[in-house]
DNA sequence: TTACATTCGGAATTATCGTTCCGTATAATA
DNA sequence: TATTATACGGAACGATAATTCCGAATGTAA
Protein backbone atom coordinates (compact mmCIF):
# COMPACT_ATOMS: atom_id res chain seq x y z
CA UNK A 1 0.00 0.00 0.00
CA UNK A 2 1.45 3.39 -0.81
CA UNK A 3 3.68 4.98 1.21
CA UNK A 4 1.98 8.28 3.06
CA UNK A 5 3.63 11.84 1.46
CA UNK A 6 6.64 12.53 3.41
CA UNK A 7 6.36 16.16 2.86
CA UNK A 8 3.56 19.12 3.36
CA UNK A 9 2.13 19.28 -0.13
CA UNK A 10 0.56 22.95 0.99
CA UNK A 11 3.70 24.18 2.87
CA UNK A 12 6.24 23.10 -0.36
CA UNK A 13 3.17 25.17 -2.68
CA UNK A 14 4.00 28.48 -0.51
CA UNK A 15 7.61 27.66 -0.95
CA UNK A 16 6.98 27.44 -4.29
CA UNK A 17 4.78 30.92 -4.35
CA UNK A 18 7.64 32.61 -2.42
CA UNK A 19 10.13 31.40 -5.11
CA UNK A 20 7.85 32.58 -7.99
CA UNK A 21 7.11 35.62 -6.77
CA UNK A 22 10.71 37.00 -6.05
CA UNK A 23 12.21 35.47 -9.11
CA UNK A 24 9.59 35.64 -11.74
CA UNK A 25 8.64 32.20 -14.00
CA UNK A 26 11.45 32.37 -16.68
CA UNK A 27 14.07 33.10 -14.37
CA UNK A 28 12.76 30.29 -11.66
CA UNK A 29 14.48 26.67 -13.05
CA UNK A 30 13.65 23.43 -11.82
CA UNK A 31 16.95 23.50 -10.31
CA UNK A 32 16.24 26.69 -8.27
CA UNK A 33 12.92 24.93 -7.14
CA UNK A 34 15.26 21.66 -5.93
CA UNK A 35 17.56 23.75 -4.07
CA UNK A 36 14.68 25.86 -2.62
CA UNK A 37 12.23 23.20 -2.06
CA UNK A 38 14.16 20.46 -0.70
CA UNK A 39 12.68 18.32 -3.56
CA UNK A 40 13.69 15.93 -6.20
CA UNK A 41 12.84 16.86 -9.84
CA UNK A 42 10.73 13.14 -10.06
CA UNK A 43 8.68 14.54 -6.90
CA UNK A 44 8.34 17.87 -8.22
CA UNK A 45 6.74 16.50 -11.66
CA UNK A 46 5.30 13.42 -9.45
CA UNK A 47 3.31 15.65 -7.34
CA UNK A 48 2.58 18.56 -9.45
CA UNK A 49 3.01 17.93 -13.07
CA UNK A 50 5.35 19.94 -14.37
CA UNK A 51 7.05 23.92 -14.23
CA UNK A 52 4.03 25.45 -15.36
CA UNK A 53 1.47 23.62 -13.31
CA UNK A 54 3.30 24.29 -10.46
CA UNK A 55 3.52 27.71 -11.15
CA UNK A 56 0.12 28.28 -11.91
CA UNK A 57 -1.12 26.38 -8.28
CA UNK A 58 1.44 28.73 -6.38
CA UNK A 59 -0.42 31.71 -8.42
CA UNK A 60 -3.64 30.49 -8.11
CA UNK A 61 -2.44 30.38 -3.84
CA UNK A 62 -1.09 33.93 -3.88
CA UNK A 63 -4.42 35.25 -5.18
CA UNK A 64 -6.41 33.09 -3.12
CA UNK A 65 -5.12 34.54 0.05
CA UNK A 66 -4.25 38.09 -1.08
CA UNK A 67 -8.22 38.43 -2.21
CA UNK A 68 -9.23 36.93 1.04
CA UNK A 69 -6.88 38.95 3.33
CA UNK A 70 -7.74 42.41 1.97
CA UNK A 71 -11.34 41.63 2.01
CA UNK A 72 -11.16 40.35 6.05
CA UNK A 73 -9.28 43.83 6.12
CA UNK A 74 -11.86 46.13 4.66
CA UNK A 75 -14.66 44.55 5.90
CA UNK A 76 -13.76 44.18 9.57
CA UNK A 77 -13.05 48.09 9.75
CA UNK A 78 -16.12 50.77 11.31
CA UNK A 79 -14.25 53.76 9.09
CA UNK A 80 -14.48 53.43 5.48
CA UNK A 81 -11.79 56.55 4.71
CA UNK A 82 -9.95 55.03 7.62
CA UNK A 83 -10.09 51.56 6.11
CA UNK A 84 -8.63 52.57 2.75
CA UNK A 85 -6.14 54.84 4.24
CA UNK A 86 -4.70 51.39 6.48
CA UNK A 87 -4.84 49.63 3.90
CA UNK A 88 -2.41 51.37 1.50
CA UNK A 89 -0.40 52.39 4.93
CA UNK A 90 -0.18 48.71 5.12
CA UNK A 91 0.94 48.12 1.54
CA UNK A 92 3.61 50.57 2.15
CA UNK A 93 5.12 49.36 5.03
CA UNK A 94 4.98 45.39 3.29
CA UNK A 95 6.99 47.11 0.68
CA UNK A 96 9.59 48.32 3.17
CA UNK A 97 10.00 45.28 5.12
CA UNK A 98 10.21 43.25 2.40
CA UNK A 99 14.35 42.86 1.99
CA UNK A 100 13.79 40.84 -0.88
CA UNK A 101 11.95 43.48 -2.71
CA UNK A 102 9.47 40.90 -4.16
CA UNK A 103 6.67 43.62 -4.78
CA UNK A 104 3.35 42.12 -5.71
CA UNK A 105 3.37 38.47 -7.61
CA UNK A 106 0.22 39.80 -9.56
CA UNK A 107 1.77 42.70 -10.53
CA UNK A 108 5.25 40.89 -11.56
CA UNK A 109 3.23 37.80 -13.74
CA UNK A 110 1.17 41.04 -15.31
CA UNK A 111 4.15 42.67 -17.16
CA UNK A 112 6.13 39.54 -17.31
CA UNK A 113 3.51 36.98 -19.15
CA UNK A 114 1.29 39.84 -20.76
CA UNK A 115 1.46 39.52 -24.10
CA UNK A 116 1.85 35.69 -24.72
CA UNK A 117 -0.02 33.82 -21.71
CA UNK A 118 -3.80 34.23 -22.47
CA UNK A 119 -4.53 31.84 -19.86
CA UNK A 120 -2.99 33.99 -17.11
CA UNK A 121 -4.49 37.29 -18.68
CA UNK A 122 -7.93 35.75 -18.49
CA UNK A 123 -7.27 35.07 -14.61
CA UNK A 124 -5.78 38.56 -14.06
CA UNK A 125 -8.76 40.48 -15.40
CA UNK A 126 -10.60 38.23 -13.17
CA UNK A 127 -8.38 39.29 -9.96
CA UNK A 128 -8.54 42.50 -10.91
CA UNK A 129 -12.54 42.73 -11.67
CA UNK A 130 -12.80 40.93 -7.91
CA UNK A 131 -10.30 43.74 -6.80
CA UNK A 132 -12.24 46.66 -8.51
CA UNK A 133 -15.58 45.62 -7.41
CA UNK A 134 -14.35 44.78 -3.56
CA UNK A 135 -13.00 48.25 -3.44
CA UNK A 136 -16.69 49.41 -4.60
CA UNK A 137 -19.00 47.96 -2.65
CA UNK A 138 -16.98 49.49 0.44
CA UNK A 139 -16.33 52.52 -0.80
CA UNK A 140 -20.42 52.24 -1.62
CA UNK A 141 -21.24 51.60 2.03
CA UNK A 142 -18.86 54.48 2.98
CA UNK A 143 -21.49 56.67 0.20
CA UNK A 144 -24.51 55.34 2.16
CA UNK A 145 -23.56 55.72 5.31
CA UNK A 146 -22.72 59.59 4.87
CA UNK A 147 -18.82 59.08 5.16
CA UNK A 148 -18.08 59.68 1.61
CA UNK A 149 -20.14 62.34 -0.18
CA UNK A 150 -22.42 61.97 -2.43
CA UNK A 151 -21.99 62.40 -6.09
CA UNK A 152 -18.92 60.73 -6.76
CA UNK A 153 -17.32 58.29 -9.74
CA UNK A 154 -17.24 55.26 -7.28
CA UNK A 155 -16.71 52.79 -9.70
CA UNK A 156 -13.64 55.03 -11.10
CA UNK A 157 -12.32 55.43 -7.83
CA UNK A 158 -12.56 51.61 -7.32
CA UNK A 159 -10.64 51.49 -10.72
CA UNK A 160 -8.29 54.21 -9.20
CA UNK A 161 -7.45 52.23 -6.48
CA UNK A 162 -6.47 49.42 -8.42
CA UNK A 163 -4.54 51.10 -10.46
CA UNK A 164 -2.81 52.75 -7.74
CA UNK A 165 -1.84 50.23 -5.55
CA UNK A 166 -0.28 48.21 -8.95
CA UNK A 167 1.60 51.59 -9.28
CA UNK A 168 2.98 51.56 -6.14
CA UNK A 169 4.14 47.98 -5.93
CA UNK A 170 6.28 48.88 -8.90
CA UNK A 171 7.95 51.95 -7.62
CA UNK A 172 8.11 50.09 -4.43
CA UNK A 173 10.67 47.86 -5.83
CA UNK A 174 12.78 51.09 -7.43
CA UNK A 175 13.42 52.31 -3.63
CA UNK A 176 10.51 52.19 -1.58
CA UNK A 177 10.09 55.51 0.62
CA UNK A 178 8.46 55.48 3.64
CA UNK A 179 7.67 59.81 3.59
CA UNK A 180 7.46 59.80 -0.21
CA UNK A 181 4.85 57.17 -0.48
CA UNK A 182 2.53 57.81 2.32
CA UNK A 183 2.32 61.54 1.89
CA UNK A 184 1.79 60.28 -1.76
CA UNK A 185 -1.40 58.07 -0.43
CA UNK A 186 -2.73 61.10 1.71
CA UNK A 187 -2.59 63.51 -0.99
CA UNK A 188 -4.13 61.13 -3.19
CA UNK A 189 -7.20 59.98 -0.46
CA UNK A 190 -8.47 63.76 -0.51
CA UNK A 191 -9.80 62.50 -3.30
CA UNK A 192 -12.31 61.05 -0.89
CA UNK A 193 -13.38 63.90 0.86
CA UNK B 1 41.18 48.12 -45.00
CA UNK B 2 37.81 47.87 -43.22
CA UNK B 3 34.65 46.76 -44.77
CA UNK B 4 31.73 48.96 -44.26
CA UNK B 5 28.94 48.45 -41.88
CA UNK B 6 26.11 46.53 -44.14
CA UNK B 7 23.17 47.66 -41.41
CA UNK B 8 22.32 50.41 -39.40
CA UNK B 9 23.51 49.85 -36.17
CA UNK B 10 20.47 52.28 -34.62
CA UNK B 11 18.30 50.95 -36.97
CA UNK B 12 18.86 47.77 -35.37
CA UNK B 13 19.04 48.55 -31.85
CA UNK B 14 15.51 50.32 -32.10
CA UNK B 15 14.59 46.70 -33.56
CA UNK B 16 16.33 45.22 -30.38
CA UNK B 17 14.17 47.37 -27.94
CA UNK B 18 11.33 46.23 -29.57
CA UNK B 19 11.79 42.67 -29.08
CA UNK B 20 13.08 43.07 -25.33
CA UNK B 21 10.26 45.66 -24.31
CA UNK B 22 7.46 42.70 -25.82
CA UNK B 23 9.06 39.87 -24.42
CA UNK B 24 11.76 41.04 -21.64
CA UNK B 25 15.13 40.30 -20.54
CA UNK B 26 15.15 36.71 -19.90
CA UNK B 27 12.37 35.31 -22.52
CA UNK B 28 14.67 36.75 -25.34
CA UNK B 29 17.05 34.61 -26.83
CA UNK B 30 19.88 35.20 -28.56
CA UNK B 31 17.99 33.34 -31.16
CA UNK B 32 14.86 35.30 -30.85
CA UNK B 33 17.06 37.99 -32.07
CA UNK B 34 19.28 36.52 -34.56
CA UNK B 35 15.54 35.66 -36.31
CA UNK B 36 14.08 39.50 -35.32
CA UNK B 37 17.23 41.57 -36.27
CA UNK B 38 18.04 39.83 -39.28
CA UNK B 39 21.28 39.48 -38.21
CA UNK B 40 24.27 36.69 -37.22
CA UNK B 41 24.84 36.06 -33.98
CA UNK B 42 28.43 37.00 -34.57
CA UNK B 43 27.31 40.41 -36.23
CA UNK B 44 25.46 40.67 -33.04
CA UNK B 45 27.86 39.93 -30.50
CA UNK B 46 30.62 42.05 -32.63
CA UNK B 47 28.53 44.66 -32.84
CA UNK B 48 27.19 44.58 -28.99
CA UNK B 49 28.95 42.87 -26.90
CA UNK B 50 26.63 40.05 -25.77
CA UNK B 51 22.90 39.75 -24.13
CA UNK B 52 23.26 41.74 -21.81
CA UNK B 53 25.45 44.32 -23.72
CA UNK B 54 22.16 44.59 -26.48
CA UNK B 55 19.76 45.10 -23.76
CA UNK B 56 21.67 47.59 -21.54
CA UNK B 57 22.20 49.72 -25.24
CA UNK B 58 18.33 49.34 -26.07
CA UNK B 59 17.25 49.76 -22.35
CA UNK B 60 19.06 53.32 -22.72
CA UNK B 61 17.45 53.91 -25.88
CA UNK B 62 14.52 53.58 -24.36
CA UNK B 63 14.54 55.60 -21.72
CA UNK B 64 16.12 58.63 -23.87
CA UNK B 65 13.67 58.66 -26.38
CA UNK B 66 10.90 58.99 -23.55
CA UNK B 67 12.20 61.66 -21.34
CA UNK B 68 12.85 63.91 -24.44
CA UNK B 69 9.72 62.98 -25.72
CA UNK B 70 7.87 64.11 -22.17
CA UNK B 71 9.50 66.93 -21.82
CA UNK B 72 9.06 68.21 -25.06
CA UNK B 73 5.37 67.33 -24.49
CA UNK B 74 4.82 69.37 -21.63
CA UNK B 75 6.79 72.34 -22.27
CA UNK B 76 4.90 73.18 -25.25
CA UNK B 77 1.86 72.96 -23.92
CA UNK B 78 0.36 76.37 -22.71
CA UNK B 79 -1.27 75.30 -19.99
CA UNK B 80 -0.11 72.86 -17.53
CA UNK B 81 -3.43 71.00 -15.97
CA UNK B 82 -4.53 70.67 -19.94
CA UNK B 83 -1.34 68.97 -20.52
CA UNK B 84 -0.74 66.29 -17.60
CA UNK B 85 -4.66 65.61 -18.99
CA UNK B 86 -3.43 65.35 -22.68
CA UNK B 87 -0.18 63.60 -21.37
CA UNK B 88 -2.62 61.16 -19.60
CA UNK B 89 -4.78 60.41 -22.41
CA UNK B 90 -2.17 59.78 -24.60
CA UNK B 91 -0.20 56.82 -22.63
CA UNK B 92 -3.61 55.92 -22.61
CA UNK B 93 -4.49 55.86 -25.89
CA UNK B 94 -1.04 54.62 -26.90
CA UNK B 95 -1.77 51.20 -25.14
CA UNK B 96 -5.06 50.61 -26.49
CA UNK B 97 -3.51 51.37 -30.17
CA UNK B 98 -0.50 48.90 -28.90
CA UNK B 99 -1.93 45.67 -30.17
CA UNK B 100 1.32 43.25 -28.77
CA UNK B 101 0.58 44.57 -25.35
CA UNK B 102 4.26 45.94 -24.62
CA UNK B 103 3.00 47.96 -22.39
CA UNK B 104 6.39 50.36 -20.52
CA UNK B 105 9.69 48.96 -20.81
CA UNK B 106 10.60 50.82 -17.83
CA UNK B 107 7.91 48.95 -15.76
CA UNK B 108 8.00 45.43 -16.88
CA UNK B 109 12.11 45.83 -16.67
CA UNK B 110 11.43 47.12 -13.33
CA UNK B 111 9.43 44.38 -12.08
CA UNK B 112 11.14 41.62 -13.76
CA UNK B 113 14.92 42.38 -13.05
CA UNK B 114 14.56 43.81 -9.20
CA UNK B 115 14.85 42.86 -7.04
CA UNK B 116 18.43 40.91 -8.67
CA UNK B 117 20.69 43.81 -10.31
CA UNK B 118 21.44 46.46 -8.55
CA UNK B 119 23.29 47.83 -11.65
CA UNK B 120 19.37 48.34 -13.48
CA UNK B 121 18.17 49.18 -10.03
CA UNK B 122 19.98 52.22 -10.00
CA UNK B 123 19.20 53.50 -13.46
CA UNK B 124 15.86 53.29 -12.49
CA UNK B 125 15.93 55.18 -9.78
CA UNK B 126 17.26 58.08 -11.66
CA UNK B 127 15.22 57.51 -14.09
CA UNK B 128 12.05 57.74 -11.52
CA UNK B 129 13.68 61.08 -10.60
CA UNK B 130 14.22 62.52 -14.17
CA UNK B 131 10.54 62.06 -14.15
CA UNK B 132 9.72 63.30 -11.17
CA UNK B 133 11.89 66.55 -10.88
CA UNK B 134 10.16 67.01 -14.84
CA UNK B 135 6.52 66.87 -13.05
CA UNK B 136 7.03 68.63 -10.65
CA UNK B 137 8.74 71.59 -12.03
CA UNK B 138 5.76 71.83 -14.43
CA UNK B 139 3.40 71.61 -11.59
CA UNK B 140 5.49 74.74 -10.11
CA UNK B 141 4.92 76.27 -13.65
CA UNK B 142 1.37 75.93 -12.92
CA UNK B 143 1.17 77.11 -9.27
CA UNK B 144 3.39 80.15 -10.31
CA UNK B 145 0.66 80.93 -13.44
CA UNK B 146 -2.08 80.69 -11.01
CA UNK B 147 -3.51 77.57 -12.19
CA UNK B 148 -3.14 75.52 -9.84
CA UNK B 149 -3.98 76.81 -6.25
CA UNK B 150 -1.22 77.43 -3.35
CA UNK B 151 -1.07 74.99 -0.69
CA UNK B 152 -0.59 71.72 -2.84
CA UNK B 153 2.08 69.33 -1.76
CA UNK B 154 3.75 69.35 -5.09
CA UNK B 155 6.72 67.00 -4.59
CA UNK B 156 4.03 64.54 -3.29
CA UNK B 157 1.52 65.17 -6.57
CA UNK B 158 4.89 64.94 -9.10
CA UNK B 159 5.47 61.31 -6.96
CA UNK B 160 2.14 60.22 -7.09
CA UNK B 161 2.00 61.30 -11.28
CA UNK B 162 4.95 58.44 -11.78
CA UNK B 163 2.86 55.72 -9.05
CA UNK B 164 0.09 56.38 -11.26
CA UNK B 165 1.80 56.43 -14.53
CA UNK B 166 3.45 53.07 -13.83
CA UNK B 167 0.06 51.42 -12.54
CA UNK B 168 -2.00 52.52 -15.94
CA UNK B 169 1.24 50.75 -17.61
CA UNK B 170 0.37 47.48 -15.61
CA UNK B 171 -3.21 47.77 -15.92
CA UNK B 172 -3.30 48.13 -19.66
CA UNK B 173 -1.64 45.20 -20.22
CA UNK B 174 -4.61 43.28 -18.37
CA UNK B 175 -7.38 45.19 -20.89
CA UNK B 176 -6.92 48.55 -21.96
CA UNK B 177 -10.00 49.93 -21.89
CA UNK B 178 -10.37 53.40 -22.50
CA UNK B 179 -13.61 54.51 -20.41
CA UNK B 180 -12.78 52.95 -17.56
CA UNK B 181 -8.96 54.28 -17.41
CA UNK B 182 -10.03 57.67 -19.02
CA UNK B 183 -12.69 58.36 -16.32
CA UNK B 184 -10.41 57.16 -13.87
CA UNK B 185 -7.57 59.96 -14.99
CA UNK B 186 -10.38 62.89 -14.64
CA UNK B 187 -11.50 61.43 -11.24
CA UNK B 188 -7.50 61.90 -10.34
CA UNK B 189 -6.65 65.14 -11.97
CA UNK B 190 -9.07 66.51 -9.76
CA UNK B 191 -6.39 66.76 -7.13
CA UNK B 192 -4.89 69.65 -9.14
CA UNK B 193 -8.28 71.55 -8.54
C1' DT C 1 6.40 -11.30 8.16
C1' DT C 2 5.53 -10.71 3.41
C1' DA C 3 3.90 -8.25 -0.53
C1' DC C 4 3.78 -4.22 -3.16
C1' DA C 5 2.19 0.42 -4.46
C1' DT C 6 4.23 4.53 -4.11
C1' DT C 7 7.93 8.03 -2.99
C1' DC C 8 12.33 9.54 -3.57
C1' DG C 9 17.01 10.91 -5.34
C1' DG C 10 19.88 11.08 -8.95
C1' DA C 11 21.28 9.79 -13.53
C1' DA C 12 19.95 10.18 -18.28
C1' DT C 13 17.81 12.55 -22.08
C1' DT C 14 16.70 15.97 -25.23
C1' DA C 15 16.36 20.74 -26.27
C1' DT C 16 17.82 25.21 -26.00
C1' DC C 17 20.63 28.58 -23.84
C1' DG C 18 24.61 32.21 -24.44
C1' DT C 19 28.93 32.43 -26.46
C1' DT C 20 33.02 31.51 -29.46
C1' DC C 21 35.31 30.29 -33.54
C1' DC C 22 36.44 30.14 -38.34
C1' DG C 23 36.33 30.22 -43.38
C1' DT C 24 34.44 33.21 -46.86
C1' DA C 25 32.96 37.50 -48.85
C1' DT C 26 33.55 42.23 -49.08
C1' DA C 27 35.12 46.90 -50.15
C1' DA C 28 38.32 50.71 -49.13
C1' DT C 29 43.17 51.60 -49.72
C1' DA C 30 47.79 51.34 -51.87
C1' DT D 1 44.63 45.49 -59.75
C1' DA D 2 46.35 43.50 -55.52
C1' DT D 3 46.16 43.79 -50.64
C1' DT D 4 44.02 43.21 -46.33
C1' DA D 5 41.21 44.42 -42.29
C1' DT D 6 36.82 43.52 -41.15
C1' DA D 7 31.72 41.92 -41.50
C1' DC D 8 29.30 38.06 -42.10
C1' DG D 9 26.91 33.37 -41.75
C1' DG D 10 26.88 29.17 -39.81
C1' DA D 11 28.94 25.43 -37.36
C1' DA D 12 30.59 24.19 -32.89
C1' DC D 13 31.02 24.59 -27.94
C1' DG D 14 29.98 24.03 -23.09
C1' DA D 15 26.40 25.14 -19.85
C1' DT D 16 21.97 24.80 -18.40
C1' DA D 17 17.06 24.29 -19.46
C1' DA D 18 12.76 21.12 -18.73
C1' DT D 19 11.48 16.59 -18.53
C1' DT D 20 11.71 11.46 -18.11
C1' DC D 21 13.35 7.25 -16.31
C1' DC D 22 14.79 3.86 -13.03
C1' DG D 23 16.43 1.41 -9.04
C1' DA D 24 16.40 1.71 -4.07
C1' DA D 25 13.84 2.90 0.01
C1' DT D 26 9.63 3.08 2.44
C1' DG D 27 5.64 1.89 5.21
C1' DT D 28 0.91 0.17 5.07
C1' DA D 29 -2.18 -3.75 4.47
C1' DA D 30 -2.70 -8.55 4.08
Amino acid sequence: MPKVKLFDENRILEKAMELFWKKGYHATSIQDLVNYLGLSRSSIYDTYGGKKELFNKSFQLYRNTNIKKVTAFLEQQSKVKIGFKKLFEMTIQESINDLDKKGCFVVNITTELIPGDLEIQNILKENKDAFSSLFYEILLKGEKSGEIPKGKNLKSIASLFYTLYSGLKVVSKIQPNSKELSDSISVFLILLE
